[in-house]
DNA sequence: TCGATAGTTCAAGATAGCCGAACTATTAAA
DNA sequence: TTTAATAGTTCGGCTATCTTGAACTATCGA
């Protein structure tokens, strides 16, 4: 049973917020994650042929990044964009990547 | 003779562009540009102790993001933050990173 | 209980980043 | 005009990070 540790907004340096967005696929992710509320695990996935270990470390960094939030549903990890907690960190951050995000 | 390429913005991919600035020196050297109109790489150092190797692959990675331009004036190699450019192609989103870097 | 589902963790190969050493080019001094 | 100093670049090797298949854990449905 996994038990995912979240960090405090405040202990997430810029750097690692801006590493964690500056990946295509990590992006994807994140852009869905703000369209959808919540995702399980391969809901967030940004392609069919993403391999799951990737995208277990992938979801791994957004967390530590502070990004987002998983908890356990049953057999499903619940993904959900900590957009409140991340906003007042980073102030206008994540709405002008996203806005500046490719379609 | 180094003959220094500097790409056009809207070549720049935002990975690009968010994975230059995600790194504590090199935004730290973007933000003495921001500051300080035009820079010697040794005058846009982060700090004193970093290798001069280690400094001019820094300001490589900032030149193929589009966020500097680098000129010969003798022997010293003149960096401008292209501004201008980066604000059209992404915009905001300097301002935001800039804001939002640590003291 | 058995199988399928959803995801994590591990480890190995591939990739990228850091930095000392050698090199180039320009300026200044002798 | 050498000679030396300055300002960087480039190269090569080492390290660290990333990716991914394989093995594992846990849960749900039949």
């Amino acid at each position: 049973m996994p038990r995912f540790t979240h960090p405090r907004l405040e202990d997430v340096p810029l750097d690692l917020a801006l590493h964690a967005l500056a990946d295509p696929n990590r992006l994807t992710m994140v852009a869905r994650l703000a369209a959808t509320e919540r995702l399980s695990c391969t809901g967030a996935a940004p392609c069919e042929s993403i391999p799951k270990s990737t995208l277990s470390n992938h979801l791994k960094l957004l967390r530590a990044a502070g990004l987002i939030e998983t908890t356990q549903a049953g057999r499903e990890m619940i993904n959900r964009l900590r957009r409140d907690d991340f906003d007042r960190r980073f102030p206008g951050l994540l709405d002008v990547v996203l806005a500046n995000r490719p379609a």
